[in-house]
DNA sequence: GCAATAATTTAACGATCGATCGATTAAATA
DNA sequence: TATTTAATCGATCGATCGTTAAATTATTGC
């Protein structure tokens, strides 16, 4: 046998992927082997080098679609929502926040993979996909300088907090389940209201100082 | 050659687990070979199972040992400082988080393994990992629940502002160094006074509800 | 000083890894 | 229909993987 009834390029490069973001996940890009994504793809080890050069090009591609990807959607979220432009630093974040959440979500290989393989990827890998990472972060930091220059804000590093309030999102992933006691929608609040919690302190104090001495 | 002059078992041990942390973090545990690890401790890698009976024990006891390090030094801060105990949740919730922090910014090669190579660990050995973490997460969950009964928290979702409280804590291990721009002293400071905005809300809102419709 | 034990060596086993080669066949093109 | 191109297979290469066996030497206890 060589080449099959009804194959077709494009979609089995699709559904090598789809396997792909499977197996990583589950296995980590390390401990899956290309025999194996190949057994579940249902193909010869060998077909998978006719779609992507290395195994390495595939985590590359992989991770590289998902930025472009989350870009992109937050791109059409604010489109789609014209006012956006024009809102205020605090409907802004929320919108983002949401945004964050259900995206990461819905799509929890991608996520798990960007944020758990960018060991793996090669340097020249790892500097694009970081760059686009960095494009992202950046959104979220824009808000928060906005916030912070019309007062509605009040923090005092603008990086830490950027990188706190990712982390905290992100970090759903790792123990939210769709099905389990809380729908997405309930997670999407709660977490929606901690960010907000994080940007602004109600009773107006400019800045988180220590309290009192411990420890 | 075989055993080398003053060579000892104890360690030897520590050198492997040393090396294997820094390895392991940096590369990965599927990607570390037991060859690389005895060559970056100095020995040839037959004697790493002198120390260890298999690739995957030493990975269990790395974890393990962090887990028991990690609720180990919180007991001993709680015991160095007595008042704790009967500390207001407030006070328990500021301690916890600054501990938090610095523990995990004190040794970030474990925390990173303990957190990405979970999933590289034998069924067995992960529940028993999982158990101890359990524990330790319990601990900030307790904090909480006294502060939301006493009324000086106001948090709709004990379980999900534990996780959210706890993925951001760690994730500063990853933009975090040491010499940056940043001390870790005011890390601490920014990311305590960020948990402490999670649990309260000043202006007395006790559900974290949706304020307006986005998207 | 001699036996027992602990620590490490050299050497190698079987398995699996990523990747490649040429052959073969389906689909597209003319 | 004849030719080209795309897609896949079967087989295999060389390297590396975790692990083990047996031999060798240092240390320890009597």
């Amino acid at each position: 046998m060589a080449r099959t009834i009804g194959s077709n390029g494009e979609e089995t490069a699709a559904r090598i992927r789809a396997c792909a973001l499977e197996l990583i996940a589950r296995q980590g890009f390390e401990a899956m082997s290309m025999r194996g994504l190949a057994a579940a793809v249902g193909v010869q080890s060998a077909a998978l080098y006719h779609h992507f050069a290395t195994k390495q090009a595939l985590l590359a591609d992989l991770m590289m679609s998902h930025m472009r990807d989350l870009l992109a959607a937050w791109q059409k979220a604010c489109a789609d929502n014209m006012a956006e432009q024009n809102a205020t630093a605090s409907h802004r974040l929320d919108a983002f926040a949401r945004f964050h959440i259900r995206y990461h979500i819905s799509r929890p290989q991608e996520v798990f993979i960007a944020y758990m393989e960018l060991r793996s990827l090669s340097p020249a890998h790892y500097n694009a996909v970081s760059e686009l990472r960095r494009d992202y972060e950046n959104l979220l930091k824009a808000i928060l300088q906005d916030g912070v220059d019309d007062g509605s804000f009040q923090i005092d590093e603008i990086h830490v907090t950027a990188m706190a309030i990712l982390a905290m999102l992100t970090g759903i992933t790792t123990w939210y389940r769709p099905g389990g006691r809380l729908s997405a929608s309930a997670v999407e609040m709660q977490y929606a209201a901690m960010v907000r919690r994080m940007a602004v302190d109600e009773i107006g104090e400019p800045l988180p100082v220590q309290r009192h001495a411990k420890q």
